[in-house]
RNA sequence: GGGCGCUUAGCUCAGUUGGCUAGAGCGCUACCCUUACAAGGUAGAUGUCACAGGUUCAAGUCCUGUAGCGCCCACCA
């Protein structure tokens, strides 16, 4: 975008106002406005301040990568409701930060890393890859941070905070110190969620399904000697599996106990597994769908009866195996490929050439040669298409393996000791002290609440029927697990983590302690209490060692709220500003991060971390699909920052703000004004108009007020325009403020638009020219127009702060005190961005006004619409006739200059019985009548066409009206107001058409 | 498999407790560079509110069902 209009500030010359360009140039303003935001120390949050605290914490972006829209539309609503209740008098914080964001932000590195130099993470030292990390992280915490700032938002930038920082570090090291010492974490061997591409275990939120089209293959599995069922011989059983690899470390068949086979088959005979010669165990278990073609039951139509049960491979096996005491047999390396070394226990025993072929072989690969050495064997019976649901990665998107391995957990239902034991949550398995129920329970009671409310519901299942969370993560960026593990120098009383609260001492020191036994010895694990470098040295010396994982990201982003404020320390913002306000965020980690959160907040610091959970939409592109990078229909909201401007971005992404939980953005390629071309969206077009328009209507004010004199503003010199411009502002104002109250974006900035745009700019200013031009007449309308324009800059600063507070700066320059008089203050301010929000003025309020103007609106547009039709140009002097009642008639004749002005007419005749002058068009509205005298030739058809439409349609109405009222029960049971509106309307519809009919008899 | 949401003008979407002669922006048509703004102004056209039932005096709005689209959750026989 190019102009020749010059900049958009000339420079100033002897203190005079600074002209302002007749095109908006976001680039020109956006930097020094925040500039002087910044300078003025608007953003700084002081507790010291006291007052009315308004918090929220920023959901911190993830230093994977740069922002995108739907960054910009999250931060972009934050900081609309920040700035209002900052311009409310609240003291304000809004917290900053960004998120290591772990297995994501390792994976894009080694991505890089393998990309450009060919090397993996384990050619490199564990410091050594962590500062390489640590230089992506710097890189793209800076763009972020930069990111935030153009799009204007109000941080407070001295106390941004990183998920890995000193004071987010020290407040991990407490929280796992004290969720250890109260026993709710512990080591144990489960299957988890293996993604085998990054090799660390996966929370099952971090798990996303996906459908696959896949097969079922029926395997045949010999028995050890044939069994007779009803005079017939069964020499093998045939199990139906998506996973043939996993076969290899199947410990049994399971049946339904109450399949008729079973009485023969269950604990008579085993089964030999085809290619490892196991003999294995047929089992009965509920679990076990009985095969049945005819069922409407998809798990029964595919069932052979017989269930291959793999203990280390399957969860619902590892069920089983637990139920029937089998061994879990670990056919997999970390990497998912075929393997003997990671627990097969009774490879010695069964090892074959056979098996030994498949050693080595990928899972997938291994899934083939398994299925091809069936097929060679003729034990493969059949092959049927399968379309399921496979988890995935979400970071790496290849299929996670259930995998048996040693992890830490929290566990989130037990009974927290510290707590009185007050029973289960109504309905569930959920103690009210515990984890859970911790951060179900401030739901139930309505200390949370979720905007909209339906997503209520999304919180409380998940976490009604939440399991033990694994937080231990087999990586290198993060939080490493404050826990040493070592040779137990005393023996303890049991080896059960759950029942002995016990501990360790080390030096001066008292260590939480856990024992187990692995592989026959007694080890002990113990956590270094925060700040003690002697201890964590000491165990080092007694040969402890410090636990390799770090912790789930998730994690240290629960503690969110409070690590950021300083906690554990008693701090000043702790103390002041917790709980927070209100959490804004996308739906998708309302499980991941929001109950975590409250979870955390509850326990540690003993309430909720904020009160309201605003839930935004989700941003797609214009096909519905999600924006991503691999798409190429992602937006760098820079680009839209260049492209329209930061108030244009943000006046759009607000006004697309309803309660619907998608949005969808076109993209488009557009050319920047640096040449670059890059992805934006034409939706975009609507704020950068609107900002322009508000430039220049600032600017036209501006011109006008330019030699206003202040004083006494006596209202009774005012006129109906002015009467109404501020009954329709103040009727503004109370709408948006409760909007905002309500979390309304669309509905504020809806209402302040079409006051700005239909009101203001399209009547107001266009009445009010003429009196401008005289000394004497533009007194009063000049206060107006400088209460109006202050106020609609302050009504519309939340959502473009940029250009408010650029029209603020020059607003001050020419009128400092844009007061109407002391009951209308316009109490001044620095900076918009600290001033106050307007108060509704019910004394200002005038529906006589409104009505009357809206009188006057309808004649000049009566005249317009003739003037349209007979394409009579725009500025032809006219002569109207107005015939409607004396009472409309006073009302248009007490602006009889507005309607000349507005409709460019020469004369204006008003009277209750005017005769309509032979040739002439007219306009018949409601039940006014408007002649326009003209030359030349009417087409009277067309005119008869015309009035012969409105009639009909009158016509409509009055018969819908009619057979309303004429309708007893209507009568009887419609709220009396809604019939007596119902008789009014009805008795105007038929004036109106007697009007028309009138009308057209005289065309006759 | 469970849950949620959407379907309103050519396009993108508003429409809170049922009272609607259903709105906005873009686009479209005609006229207008009227010294704030052409990123603008004036005037105009356009809708079986997905479909089928039901509740009600009254349904875009509530209920049930159907279809299409999208999302979230769920241990892959």
């Amino acid at each position: 975008m190019t102009t020749d209009s010059g900049s958009a500030q000339a420079d100033s010359n002897n203190g005079q106002p600074t002209e302002l360009a007749s095109l908006y140039d976001p680039a020109q303003v956006e930097g020094p406005m925040y500039d002087l935001w910044q300078e003025g120390g608007h953003f700084h949050a002081d507790p010291a301040a006291g007052g009315d605290p308004y918090a929220i914490v920023i959901p911190p972006p993830n230093v994977t990568a740069a922002l995108h829209l739907g960054h910009a539309l999250n931060n972009t609503l934050q900081d609309n409701m920040i700035r209002w209740r900052r311009m409310m008098g609240c003291n304000t914080l809004w917290m900053p930060g960004t998120d290591h964001a772990g297995i994501a932000t390792q994976t894009v590195v080694e991505k890089r890393i393998l990309a450009e130099e060919g090397k993996r993470r384990t050619d490199f030292q564990r410091d050594e890859f962590i500062g390489r990390v640590q230089n992506w992280k710097d890189e793209y915490e800076a763009r972020i941070l930069g990111q935030l700032k153009a799009m204007g938002c109000s941080c407070d930038w001295e106390r941004t905070r990183f998920t890995m920082d000193a004071t987010c570090a020290r407040a991990v090291r407490e929280a796992f110190f004290k969720l250890f010492s109260d026993g709710l974490i512990y080591r144990g061997k489960r299957l988890v969620n293996w993604d085998p591409a990054t090799q660390t275990v996966l929370a099952d939120d971090e798990v996303e399904h996906q459908t696959v089209e896949g097969s079922f293959w029926y395997l045949q599995y010999p028995l050890e000697h044939p069994v007779e069922i009803n005079g017939q011989r069964l020499e093998h059983v045939t199990v139906a599996t998506t996973r043939p690899e996993t076969m290899l470390g199947d410990t049994a068949v399971a049946m339904n106990p109450n399949d008729p086979r079973a009485a023969a088959l269950v604990g008579k005979v085993r089964v030999r597994l085809p290619i490892v010669g196991r003999l294995i165990p047929i089992v009965a278990d509920d679990h076990v769908v009985m095969a049945d073609p005819e069922s409407e039951d998809e798990k029964a139509k595919f069932s052979t009866g017989f269930l291959k049960v793999t203990p280390a491979h399957d969860p619902n096996d590892w069920a089983i195996g637990q139920r029937h005491n089998l061994p879990a047999i670990n056919v997999m390396a970390p990497d998912g490929s075929i393997s003997y070394e990671h627990g097969w226990t009774d490879w010695d025993e069964v090892r074959n050439a056979d098996v030994e072929q498949l050693i080595g072989l990928d899972r997938f690969e291994a899934r083939e040669a398994i299925v091809n050495w069936f097929r060679g064997e003729n034990l493969l019976e059949d092959v049927r298409p399968h379309a399921h649901e496979v988890g995935h990665s979400y970071r790496s998107h290849v299929p996670v393996e259930p995998y048996l391995s040693d992890q830490w957990f929290i566990a989130v239902k037990k009974q927290i000791p510290s707590l009185p034991d007050a029973g289960l949550i109504a309905g569930t398995d959920v103690p009210v002290n515990s984890l859970a129920g911790l951060a179900l329970k401030p739901l139930l009671e309505g200390r949370v609440r979720f905007v909209p409310e339906r997503y209520t519901r999304t919180y409380q299942t998940w976490l009604e029927n939440l399991r033990d969370w694994p937080i231990s993560r087999q990586l290198w960026w993060g939080h490493r697990i404050p826990v040493w593990r070592g040779k137990a120098p005393e023996s303890p009383q049991q080896t059960d983590w759950q029942d002995v609260p016990s501990s360790l001492r080390v030096g001066d020191a008292d260590l939480p302690a856990q024992w187990r036994t692995e592989q026959g010895e007694v080890y002990v694990y113990v956590v270094a209490p925060p700040n003690r470098p002697d201890v964590e040295q000491k165990l080092d010396e007694m040969g402890f060692a410090q636990d390799a994982d770090v912790l789930d990201t998730w994690f240290s982003s629960g503690l969110w709220p409070i690590s950021t404020m300083g906690w554990p320390e008693e701090t000043d913002a702790l103390n002041f500003y917790y709980p927070t306000n209100v959490l804004c965020t996308a739906r998708e980690i309302i499980t991941l991060w929001v109950s975590r959160m409250v979870m955390f907040g509850q326990y540690f610091r003993g309430d909720i971390p904020f009160s309201t959970v605003f839930i935004h939409a989700m941003i797609q592109d214009g096909e519905g699909r999600k924006m991503s990078k691999s798409l190429g229909n992602g937006i760098d909201p820079l680009d839209i920052i260049a492209s329209h401007g930061a108030d244009a971005m943000r006046f759009t992404l607000s006004y697309m703000t309803t309660e619907t939980q998608d949005v969808r953005m076109p993209v488009a390629e557009m050319t920047l004004p640096d040449g670059r071309k890059a992805n934006s969206s034409p939706k975009f077009d609507n704020g950068r108009n609107f900002c322009n328009k508000l430039w220049n209507s600032g600017r036209f004010v501006m011109m006008n007020l330019a030699e206003m004199t202040a004083g006494e503003f006596d209202r009774s010199q005012m006129q109906l325009e002015d009467r109404w411009i501020l009954s329709r502002l103040m009727r503004t104002v109370d709408e948006a403020t409760q909007a905002m109250e309500n979390y309304r974006f669309h509905d504020c900035l809806e209402s302040i638009y079409s006051f700005f745009w239909s009101d203001f700019c399209d009547w107001y200013l266009e009445v009010t020219k003429p009196r401008m031009r005289d000394e004497q007449t533009r007194l009063v309308p000049q206060r107006i127009l400088a209460y109006v324009l202050d106020s609609l800059l302050r009504l519309l600063h939340p959502f473009v702060p940029y250009i408010t507070e650029a029209l603020w700066q020059h607003l001050g320059q020419v009128v400092a005190d844009r007061s109407l008089d002391a009951e209308a203050p316009a109490p001044p301010a620095r900076a918009c961005v600290v001033a106050a929000w307007p108060k509704a003025l019910q004394d200002l309020r005038n529906d006589d006004a409104e009505a009357d103007f809206a009188q006057v609106q309808r004649a000049i547009r009566a005249i317009r619409n003739i003037r349209s039709r007979m394409n009579i140009a725009p500025r032809q002097p006219l002569t109207a006739i107005v015939r409607a009642g004396e009472d409309e008639l006073a009302r248009l004749n007490s602006a009889a200059d507005t309607v000349r002005h507005l409709a460019s007419l020469e004369r204006l005749e008003t009277s209750a019985t005017a005769e309509r002058p032979r040739a002439s068009a007219m306009e018949v509205v409601e039940t006014m009548q408007v002649y326009v005298p003209l030359e030349g030739v009417i087409d009277l058809d067309q005119e008869r066409e015309r009035l012969g439409k409105q009639i009909a349609e009158k016509e409509k109405f009055i018969g819908g009206s009619q057979n309303k009222l004429a309708n007893e029960s209507f009568v009887s049971r419609a709220k009396p107001e809604v019939v007596e509106a119902e008789r009014e309307r009805l008795g105007r519809l038929q004036e109106e058409l007697a009007v028309l009919q009138a009308n057209l008899k005289d065309l006759q």
